[in-house]
DNA sequence: ATACTATATTATAATCGTTATTAAATTATA
DNA sequence: TATAATTTAATAACGATTATAATATAGTAT
């Protein structure tokens, strides 16, 4: 809960070159502008959009790069697979437990605390990995973009 | 959480029909086929599993019926898509709110009774859909295939 | 039943996110 | 240095799904 705090103390990037040596992760700078990236903003960008923001600064940067960098932190645990819809990858540096919500009209990606998930019938079972994904509307768009409010889930 | 019995009534054809009707989608052989299969089996198919499933008795069957009905039961909402994994959609015609865990030894998907689930900093959202998803191993496969006990959640 | 309309199905091409391949560039080690 | 190992980039390939367009089927009116 302590990463999901809005304002998060920034990692440097010297922190950064010292975590991916850590983890056993060789350095370069697409390396350290991509961890960098996720680890201070925090936005749960897909690989796409990772692409985009570092081309900015190093443009030869080619998107197989991006995943590649990205398979391999997820290989080493730095990084979380965030898939609220189906068909685009996210990615969180933010390992604790905690759920995501994405906001259909404007396709923010929020952090949930979890305050108490209580399971049935998990007796016997090995668990590696839990996800909890909503999809819905944030306040800002149900404001701004005045949707009636008619969902079920509470 | 009676969806969720191991021993769930089978519905029977004439069942399945007033079901679809009732939601609005026009009856055809492979949509009654399909339907049957998924609330009758409940095993999470994939759109693939369940092509080959109703290829057995009706040979004539293109996948593109297959993807173009469940999308079809999306709409009507008379499915949920179950995602694990972000690269397979697994549908489920139980709608009751429950969670998955997909054993990666066997690859099967077992329903999650949940017995509570609270949420922090939701204020002022509309949630629309909520979805628990575990991945880990199932008893069978700890013991068949022996693996070490080694994740960390419990 | 016939004609007409709407819908369902099929085969196929296209799309999208991602992975695989492989050669060139970079980095580490001897 | 030389040499080996790793990283990167360009490109092709892939798998699941969707779009397209033609044909088959079902529903409705005459
Ligand atoms: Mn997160
Ligand atoms: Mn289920
Ligand atoms: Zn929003
Ligand atoms: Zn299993």
């Amino acid at each position: 809960m302590d990463h999901l705090e809005k304002r998060a103390k920034r990692w440097s990037l010297e922190e950064v070159r010292e975590y991916l040596l850590q983890h056993d992760i060789r350095i370069s700078a697409y390396r350290l502008k991509i961890f960098e990236y996720l680890i201070n903003e925090r936005t749960h960008p897909t690989a796409e959009e990772i692409y985009e923001v570092i081309k900015r600064d190093l443009p030869a940067i080619s998107p197989a790069t991006v995943y590649n960098t990205l398979r391999l932190f997820l290989e080493k645990k730095i990084v979380q697979l965030v898939s609220v819809e189906k068909n685009e990858g996210r990615y969180d540096a933010t390992l604790s437990w905690h759920g995501h919500l994405k906001c259909l009209a404007c396709g923010k990606v929020f952090d949930l605390h979890i305050e108490t998930l209580k399971l049935d019938g998990l007796e016997g079972f090995e668990i590696f990995e839990k996800h909890l994904n909503l999809k819905g509307l944030c306040p800002e768009c149900l404001k701004t973009k005045n949707f009636k409010r008619e969902g079920k889930h509470g």
